[in-house]
RNA sequence: CCAGGGAUAACUCAAACCGGCAGAGCGCGCGAUCGAUAAUCGCGAGGUCGUGGGUUCGAUUCCCACUCCCUGGACCA
């Protein structure tokens, strides 16, 4: 036996042993839940951020400013298509070439967590000092702003964890703080009395933006209000009868507040008499008012315009009070009488009619919802509790026309989920209608010029956006700011025991956000505080010298809001504005529209907080409800990183079009995780046949390329263009479609790499000469697409494009982490050739013909493998043109074997003719040149001819050049397979 | 109720700007292979393009109406 290799004494056992068969420490099972810690203690040690940062220092910046989410539970799958999202832009403005960095933050202050505190300290509170309470609140904060981290650390998000930003931090106080008196000195603040949601369950105000409508049963009652007035004076025909209106209300508990009576100025009213008795309602609900008050029988006696009942005057139903009729354009005819009770306390139009009427606007409900300084039947009981015996007295009184229950909807607490009032107050607002000036000197207000903002300054994605958010703000009231509690900044003003008004000094409000500099606002809470007042400070306004702290606190969307000053404008290296907000829908009515108002309103080098605004839908379930808590049919990210590894939940979040609403479950997953593996392996495989492949020595020229490998280069080219553009910083990544780029990557590594080019390759990369120029110009392609695709899938396999990197031969000055390197560019990857395209593309419709026709001699029997077949593709004579079957068919005939991956291919002219192709609809266009090629060929499969090679399983024929002969101690080696053999050292030579 | 968005294969997504046989992948069924092997390859079935009208020789595509889903807003008395 002399078949020896070059080197060593082992001799092989078979011939499989001469194979370059793949040979890779890539594992197939990716095993990510392990992994990917460990990948992550890795980068974690290795500074992977910070180098990021360095090598990207002094390139363009480009900032993405992270909306901060609330701290006060573990992540959720919204949290996490967030998150990824940002992560997949962030990353791939970085592989752009762009410095982009990402720090995080946390909204630490509010209500929700209160909540939790005042829950978890029960009666303790009650003797606990403010700054032990705060403390709690932090320690609560803090636990989950800690646990958040580890969870998006855990996904494979990037940015400086180590240092997030955070409402709760001393100089993001002091920088809230600073943003108020900002609004306070440019004099965009008041205080006043308005009527506010207000939660009776957690007592305080509550802003628009944290009302939700929920179902809620509500008494529906008609009340009769008798006129005191002289009724002659609205229509003659009522001269000396017992006149009254009747007004319909869903809220009794209001009714000792009733105030005034509203009537449409417009609206004609009717007066119906019974039994001695006249009531006045709106002619078009007048059939509605007979039924439900028992006045079928009544008779309409006059009609006149309700701006007759202007300043008429009726008797309160149980107070020794007059109620005022006014007009009022609010009044409606889909429900009630027409005739609408007014509380000014208790409703936004009731206080604005109560203001123009000069009614008195005080509230006798407290904060926790009990009506004060009633009647003893209904005294010291909290609103809803009245409800039922105010009703009770209605009727004692006789005045009781008529009593149901609805179902409606009403405003609820979003935090807390129990109904909530109108209630008037003393708060503090930001005008929304502050005079401004414009850049250019016009007069103009803080609302026109967030418009103008809005319209002129942002881009928003998508673009109905911009309609949203410009409908909200230009219909919005003014700006609640202040609530009634304790864990949030402090609304920091000294006000004045004589009247009230708040002190203004410039001086005193610096040196208050230096002491929260140093102490947070925990500074506010500490008598020290009023050490800051100088001594001899008095009231500008009425000469007092006393003084108190303000106890509200500020709306915590003031916190987040604030973050362009607080996070952009501190942090070193960010800047106003941001290239990209990006959030999920609901921020629209949340953090994007308090950035708004407060960088239009106080920012100093800019106008709007950001140049861009992103959004992304809603996670849903697979029956496309909104995922909820109560209904369990959320899908747990960090569980599904747990049992699959976090890059399923980044394949799903890439998977899904997330500018629309976004579906998840956990077949979806599992379907991802599928999927995860094919790519995997597809890597693997390009791996493997790198083995010990050295770029820099082993690469050959374009030139030197193989027309299959070059074409698949070009593939790879067109693909990286979709991508990331030409330049790399455009394509479906600068577009932020996500989905896009998932879809187009997996279709080219199953379609392109996996059924076509890596199985066409086998024969090759295994059985031809290890060097041979053959199989270099395959590996280089391999290379190549590899190098590609590791980046270009980079951005969202995060830590599997990592791993590859480790694993693929590279050139000696590459970056040790593919975050560290720059996308591809299309010049990297050959140069376009249309003619080529075309052809190819030609050739794979011919592959597919082949293929079906191969499909049918194995089904009946003739073959098995494709290799054990030769196939005669029979072609039309008059197909040699440029464009025809027969001239393509010559040109690549040495290809033809490799890319049917047969035995043999043999090309005949057919003198019959093959199809009659004419148009196939009466007045239908002409078919396409490729319809018609479609017919032009034959393709015949018959078993392949002579002897099948040992080695590489080809068949041969036994006159052929390449027949199969013995090979030393190898009885069936083919010529190719002996030249292999041969160049690899092996000797022929008998004993 | 008002405004905006959406509806394409069981699922995730394409295409149609400018009407002319609707495409992938995954999943499913059948088969091949045993040299990507807890892999790989092939073939196949699956769509009245949400419903109903209109324009047109021809509509998933253009127009109108409607249904359902989502998101905002309003729902006050």
């Amino acid at each position: 036996m002399s078949a020896a290799p070059p080197s060593g004494d082992q001799k092989p056992l078979t011939l499989k042993d001469t194979l370059s068969l793949p040979r890779t420490d890539f594992p197939m099972k990716a095993n990510l839940p392990q992994s990917e810690p460990a990948r992550l203690q890795a980068w974690e040690k290795s500074r992977l951020y910070d180098q990021i940062r360095d090598t990207r220092r002094g390139a363009p910046r480009w900032i993405l400013h992270d909306g901060p989410p609330y701290a006060n539970g573990p992540l959720h799958l919204g949290h996490a298509l967030n998150k990824c999202l940002k992560d997949f832009i962030v990353k791939c403005k970085t592989m752009a070439g762009f410095d982009s960095p990402y720090v995080p933050g946390f909204d630490c202050h509010g209500l929700p967590i209160e909540i939790k505190v005042d829950e978890k300290l029960g009666r303790k509170k009650l003797d606990m000092p403010a700054g032990e309470f705060l403390r709690h609140c932090r320690e609560y904060a803090q636990k989950f702003v800690d646990l958040q981290t580890s969870q998006f650390v855990r996904l494979g998000v990037f940015g400086r964890w180590d240092d997030p930003y955070s409402t709760m931090s001393r100089g993001y106080e002091a920088r809230i703080l600073e943003t108020f008196y900002r609004f306070l000195e440019g004099g965009f603040v008041y205080r006043g009395l308005r009527p506010v949601y207000w939660c009776i369950h957690d007592r305080t105000a509550l802003a628009d933006a944290e009302i939700e409508y929920e179902q809620h049963s509500s008494p529906s009652i008609y009340v009769r209000y008798d006129l005191t007035s002289d009724p002659a004076a609205i229509h003659p025909a009522l001269a000396g009868k017992k006149v009254a209106t009747i007004i319909w209300t869903t809220t009794p508990w209001t009714l000792p507040a009733s105030l005034a009576v509203a009537f449409h100025p417009d609206f004609d009213y009717v007066a119906l008499e019974l039994e001695g008795r006249v009531y006045i309602v709106a002619q078009a609900l007048a059939p509605a008012v007979r039924e439900a008050c028992n006045l079928e029988a009544a008779v309409p006696i006059a009609g006149f315009k309700g701006s007759r009942l202007e300043r008429v005057t009726f008797q309160h139903p149980f107070l020794d009070r007059s109620v005022l009729g006014v007009l009022a354009d609010y009044v409606t005819a889909d429900q009630g009488t027409g005739a609408v009770h007014t509380a000014p306390a208790h409703g936004a139009d009731d206080f604005q009619t109560g203001t123009r009427y000069g009614l008195d606007q005080t509230c006798h409900v407290d904060n926790a919802g009990r009506i004060r300084d009633g009647l003893p039947e209904y005294d010291g009981k909290t609103v809803f509790q009245a409800n039922l015996p105010i009703i009770d007295l209605v009727a004692s009184r006789g005045a009781l026309m008529g009593r149901s229950d609805i179902y409606h909807s009403y405003p609820h607490c979003w935090r807390c989920h129990h109904p909530v009032i109108f209630r008037a107050t003393e708060q503090w607002f930001i005008n929304i209608d502050t005079p401004m000036k414009n850049a250019d000197g016009a007069e103009t207000t803080f609302r026109q010029r967030t418009l103008d903002e809005i319209k002129n300054s942002v881009k928003w994605d998508p673009a109905w956006g911009e309609e949203r958010i410009a409908n909200m703000i230009a219909t919005r009231p003014d700006w609640c700011i202040s609530r009634q509690r304790v864990w949030g900044v402090p609304i920091a003003v000294f006000l004045c025991e004589g009247c009230q008004r708040p002190l203004m000094d410039p001086a005193l409000n610096r040196r208050i956000v230096e002491l929260f500099e140093k102490e947070g606002l925990e500074a506010w809470h500490s008598s020290a505080a009023d050490g800051l007042l100088p001594p001899e400070t008095v009231c500008v306004h009425c000469g007092s010298s006393a003084f108190r702290r303000e106890k509200d606190i500020l709306d915590v969307w003031f916190d987040s809001g604030s973050s362009w000053h607080a996070v952009l404008e501190t942090e070193p290296g960010l800047a106003p504005p941001a290239d990209l907000y990006f959030e999920g829908g609901d921020q629209y009515r949340g953090w994007f529209h308090t950035s708004l108002l407060t960088s239009v309103g106080v920012g100093q080098k800019h106008e709007t907080p950001f140049c861009m605004v992103g959004t992304a839908g809603w996670t849903l379930d697979e029956q496309g409800r909104a995922m909820s808590k109560s209904l369990g049919n959320g899908v747990d990210p960090v569980d599904i990183a747990d049992r699959l590894g976090a890059e399923i939940v980044r394949l799903w979040v890439a998977s899904v079009d997330f500018r629309e609403d976004v579906v998840s479950s956990e077949a979806i997953m599992q379907r991802l995780a599928d999927n995860y593996r094919k790519l995997r392996n597809t890597f693997r495989f390009l791996l493997g046949n790198l083995a010990g492949f050295d770029p820099a020595s082993d690469a050959v020229s374009d030139t030197e390329l193989l027309p299959l490998d070059r074409y698949m280069l070009v593939r790879c080219r067109e693909l990286v263009e979709k991508v990331c553009g030409a330049d790399g910083k455009g394509g479906w990544y600068g577009d932020f479609q996500f989905h896009r780029v998932y879809h187009a990557v997996n279709e080219f590594c199953i379609v392109d790499l996996s059924a076509f080019y890596l199985d066409v390759l086998k024969d090759r990369l295994y059985t031809f000469a290890p060097k041979g120029v053959e199989r270099r110009s395959a590996q280089t392609v391999l290379w190549r697409i590899a190098e590609a695709l590791v980046r270009l899938v980079a951005p969202i396999l995060t830590f599997t494009s990592d791993e590859v990197w480790q694993y693929l031969p590279g050139m000696v000055d590459r970056p040790g982490s593919v975050h560290l390197a720059w996308f591809p560019t299309v010049d990297e990857l050959g140069s376009a050739d249309p003619t080529m395209m075309a052809d190819w593309r030609r050739l794979l419709e011919i592959r597919d013909k082949v293929l079906i026709a191969l499909e049918a001699q194995r089904k009946a029997g003739v073959i098995g493998k494709a290799l054990e077949s030769k196939v005669q593709i029979e072609y039309q004579s008059n197909s040699m043109g440029p464009v025809g079957d027969g001239a393509l068919l010559k040109k690549f005939k040495s290809s033809l074997k490799e890319l049917l991956n047969v035995s043999s291919v043999d090309l005949v002219v057919s003198n019959v003719e093959l199809v009659d192709v004419g148009p196939n609809r009466a007045g239908a266009v002409p078919m396409s040149n490729v319809d018609i090629l479609n017919y032009q060929l034959n393709p015949l499969i018959l078993p392949a001819e002579g002897h099948k090679c040992d080695r590489c399983w080809n068949y041969y024929a036994d006159d052929g050049p390449q027949r199969v002969r013995q090979f030393g101690a190898w009885p069936n080696v083919c010529g190719r397979c002996a030249g292999a053999l041969r160049q690899m050292g092996y000797s022929e030579d008998a004993k």
